[in-house]
DNA sequence: AAAAGCCCCTGGATGC
DNA sequence: TGCATCCAGGGGCTTT
C-alpha cells in the first residue's frame, strides 16, 4: 500500500503527539519481515525525540536509538490514547505516556528495526542504498539524467528500485510516466534530456499532490488517525485498465513489468 | 555489475 | 455454498 504519500501522511498524523513521550512497553505480535533486533524491554525508558521519514521508512528518533518502521504493502499505524484490545494483524504496539502507537499488517511485509543510529550497519543496510528525497530539494534534473543514462532496464523499474529517487511505487510510477508522456517500458538510458526534465518534474508533481489528498486508499489505509486518502479518485491510469484515457479517450492498457502490473495510454505515452 | 526472478504472507475478488 | 486461482501499495536475496 505505502508509497512516499501514504507514509509522509502517516508520519505527519502522528509525529506531534508522539514527539516528547515517554515508551512504557514495546510489545510484539507475529514475526514482521526482520527481527526488531533489541529486546522489546529495551525500549522501555526511551523519549520519542521526533518522527523523521526516509523513502518509505519512518525513522522514529528515540533517547536511545533508532527505530525503523516499514509498512510494507499491507501495513498501517493507529495512535490510540484508549487502546482497544489488540487484532489478529495487530503485531507491534509502542505503548508511551501519550498514547500508544499500533501497527496493523495483515500481510507482515511490514518491519520495526531498532538500530543505535543511522550508522549504525542494521540502519545502514536498509537505507544505506536509497537514493535522494523527491520532494526535499536534493532531487536534481542533471544527477536525474544521470543516473538514467547509467541504466538500461525499463524507466518504470529504475523508478521503483529507489536508487535514482526513493518513494516512487507501483501506483506513483505509473502515475509520473503518464504525466511525462513516457512508456513504461522506454529503457532508462533512451530517454532524451527534455523527456528526463519532464518526468523529473512530474514525480514531484504526483507525489505532492498525493500527499496533499492524504494519499491513496485502495483498499485499507489509513493514517493513524484512521482516516483514508483520496488521491486514487485522481489517478490518471492506475488501476484504470479497460477504461477511457482521461486525457484522450484512448483505451488505458496494462502489462506485467517485474510481476506488478504496469498502466499506461499507448497514445499518450508512444514512447 | 546490472538486471531479472523468486519469495515472504494474508485476504478479497472472480470464476467454475 | 465451496473450492481453486489470481491479484494486491514492497523489496531483499539469489540467480543469470
Amino acid at each position: 500500500m505505502p508509497e512516499l504519500p501514504e507514509v509522509e501522511v502517516t508520519r505527519r498524523s502522528f509525529a506531534d503527539r508522539i514527539t516528547g513521550a515517554t515508551i512504557r512497553e514495546a510489545r510484539l505480535g507475529k514475526p514482521l519481515r526482520w527481527p526488531l533486533q533489541c529486546a522489546p524491554q529495551s525500549l522501555a525508558g526511551m523519549r520519542v525525540r521526533g518522527v523523521r521519514r526516509r523513502g518509505k521508512y519512518l525513522l522514529m528518533d528515540l533517547s536511545g536509538g533508532l527505530l525503523l518502521v516499514h509498512l510494507g504493502m499491507s501495513g498501517s499505524v493507529m495512535f490510540y490514547h484508549q487502546l482497544p484490545p489488540a487484532g489478529v494483524h495487530d503485531h507491534f504496539d509502542l505503548e508511551t505516556d501519550l498514547g500508544t502507537l499500533r501497527l496493523h499488517d495483515p500481510r507482515r511485509f511490514g518491519a520495526v528495526v531498532f538500530a543505535l543510529s543511522e550508522a549504525d550497519p542494521v540502519a545502514r543496510k536498509l537505507l544505506g542504498h536509497l537514493g535522494v528525497e523527491p520532494l526535499d530539494g536534493g532531487f536534481e534534473p542533471t544527477a536525474f539524467l544521470a543516473g538514467l543514462r547509467l541504466r538500461k532496464a525499463a524507466i518504470k523499474q529504475v523508478l521503483l528500485a529507489g536508487e535514482l529517487v526513493v518513494g516512487v511505487g507501483n501506483i506513483y510510477a505509473s502515475e509520473a510516466l503518464f504525466l511525462a508522456g513516457i512508456r513504461p517500458t522506454t529503457p532508462a538510458h533512451r530517454i532524451s534530456k527534455p523527456r528526463a526534465a519532464r518526468l523529473h518534474a512530474a514525480v514531484i508533481d504526483v507525489l505532492s499532490r498525493a500527499v496533499e489528498k492524504g494519499g491513496s486508499t485502495l483498499r485499507d489505509f489509513s493514517n493513524a488517525n484512521g482516516e483514508g486518502g483520496y488521491f486514487q479518485l485522481e489517478a490518471m491510469v492506475y488501476g484504470r485498465a479497460g477504461a477511457p484515457c482521461r486525457v484522450c479517450a484512448s483505451t488505458v492498457r496494462t502489462i506485467k513489468q517485474g510481476q506488478r502490473s504496469t498502466f499506461f495510454c499507448p497514445v499518450c505515452q508512444k514512447r
